[in-house]
DNA sequence: GATTGACATTCGAAAAAACATATATATGAT
DNA sequence: ATCATATATATGTTTTTTCGAATGTCAATC
């Protein structure tokens, strides 16, 4: 019943490195990804990947669920609807600083990674 | 002509610190406060402060302006739009973790600091 | 049950950020 | 000119963050 607290200091952590924002902002815009289009998208090393994606974990900005072989995470519903809004606002706001990543991952889509 | 870039990773990297956090919601709410109150309002040193204040200003998040012998920080109103609508949503959802520092501000203003 | 593929975690090193202290500058008053 | 006050910057040090590489885990398949 309780809901997660989340301080706006460790919010804005989580969104204060390259990795994490533009992992966080792709999980947004697609809804779910698995940690191998992330991979793709990103051009970064598994580990790499992984090690801030259970950053945005332990904070509770998204959540993880395994299906089969593959981890798929997503933004939890249960932000407050402040942190939300910043989510949708940034997301819709830096095309240019996405648009490469969002390319790469056009392309992990039709490759052969995940179902 | 040109408005100012910001790229949302540096923006994101100025709210990541709990200094400048503070600072700015306290600064957005008040739309002006002078070094003194800041050091007031948040129980720290000059230097601390006035460094902290400088990263906001680097990225042109504030602005500063000396009246005689004070300077004071100003959000930019030439910020974009979704940045702008960013600050308005963390100020109004974070009273918790700012009501220490409210306090200690009103007291700092019927203080003797600046006119 | 051994292996493979997808992902997570640990560890030590390197880089970055934050700190305290000291010093500099700018303004206004004496 | 000199001094006090308000703020900024510079310097050396400590702390935090990030990284790559190696290793561990879990589920599916052979």
């Amino acid at each position: 019943m309780s809901t997660p607290i989340l301080s706006p200091l460790s919010f804005y952590k989580c969104l204060s490195d390259d990795t994490r924002l533009k992992a966080l902002m792709l999980i947004y815009l697609e809804k779910e990804l698995c940690v191998c289009d992330l991979i793709t998208a990103l051009e970064l090393s598994q580990p790499k990947v992984s090690r801030h994606l259970a950053d945005l974990r332990k904070c509770h900005i998204l959540l993880d669920e395994r299906r089969g072989k593959w981890v798929y995470y997503s933004v939890n519903p249960k932000l407050p609807e402040w942190a939300m809004k910043v989510l949708e606002l940034t997301a819709h706001n830096t095309e240019a600083y996405l648009n490469d990543n969002i390319t790469n991952l056009n392309m992990a889509k039709q490759s052969e990674c995940c179902p």
